[in-house]
DNA sequence: AGCAGGTGTTTTATCTGTAAACGACTGCGT
DNA sequence: ACGCAGTCGTTTACAGATAAAACACCTGCT
């Protein structure tokens, strides 16, 4: 099924979600679990990184949310309206704005009114915002490559592209959806 | 569209976490962002793959949570303590007080005192809460498949095998840091 | 010019989850 | 028997997210 051959480890066997398929298939032995199989530990997967993933910023005082938008700002090089970020971070407008004004309230970004249009507003890191990214990022990336270390480079390589695949045939296909 | 022509498409050039990897790479040209390739699309993955999840459920008026709880009362087959139901769907106990409520109130599970330890309660399904699990869960994963059908079957057999192998060395290693 | 309709942002009400404190209880050691 | 440490579940207070609506402003049409 799985494995081809040659290995006899199945890794499959050793989480919790094949623990909870097994205990479908024993109540429901007829049913179809091939997708919880991925969407479980994906779900799963993502739960735990996250989890990890959030140490190092506590230790800065941002939370998730926070880090994603400063990283939006930081990455792009450029100013972002509420709405672009809103849309870049993937989450709601007001959810922005709430953000928007605790980081400008510590002083690690700015705002400027767009002259043209005076709805529009355009959000710019500070020197003590980007010198905080700039800080926390390579400690990030550090401890997620600490965490991943569990797999080997080849595994690495094969997953990425997996997801990536994944993902990108989702956002295809759902981003369709939405339109 | 996608693929000037000729060469097949390169799934990882397409999706969002890619472009972020670029663009981060012309801010910090020297980054190892092999990290975020991974972790940035597990997480994309699961939000994308909860939202598409979460409509079937709220069709039956169902929120995720309130429905890993019920299904974890289903597929174990016997009664749980609210402490079970915690571990279970790996959530916290005052989460878990409060769907028991909601979910005693709609009639889906009932409660029983322990006889022997009056701390503990013991909460089973009721005939309705069973039949509505037993209802939901071929369409959900009916629509599940439907989703995931954007990958070719070979490829979600390595992309399960992929993540099981990653879960459960994560699960190891990240267990053995709490206890 | 004036108004209808659309867009960008903020506000409000509401809901959910978590952490910390709490009450109830058991069981062991003395 | 008594008390104390530890466990189980619930309650409370609070931070965070979301959806709906309000608000301010622009643009195109007449």
């Amino acid at each position: 099924m799985t494995a081809p051959n040659g290995r006899p480890a199945d890794p499959t066997r050793h989480d919790t979600v094949a623990a909870v398929v097994r205990q479908w298939h024993t109540v429901h032995p007829g049913l179809d679990t091939g997708p919880m199989e991925i969407i479980g530990r994906v779900n799963r997967c993502a739960a735990l990184l996250q989890q990890a993933e959030d140490a190092p910023l506590r230790r800065a005082g941002l939370s998730r949310p926070e880090f994603d938008l400063l990283g939006a700002l930081r990455r792009t090089g450029h100013e972002l309206t509420p709405g672009d970020l809103a849309r870049e971070t993937f989450s709601s407008g007001a959810a922005v704005t709430k953000r928007l004004k605790q980081l400008t309230e510590r002083g690690l970004v700015e705002r400027r009114g767009d002259t043209r249009d005076r709805r529009v507003a355009h959000v710019r890191l500070t020197d003590a915002g980007r010198e905080l990214v700039d800080g926390i990022l390579p400690e990030q990336l550090e401890y997620e490559t600490a965490v991943l270390s569990v797999l080997t480079p080849e595994a690495r390589d094969e997953l990425a592209a997996r997801l990536g695949e994944l993902l990108g045939r989702l956002e295809g296909s759902l981003g369709m959806l939405r339109a």
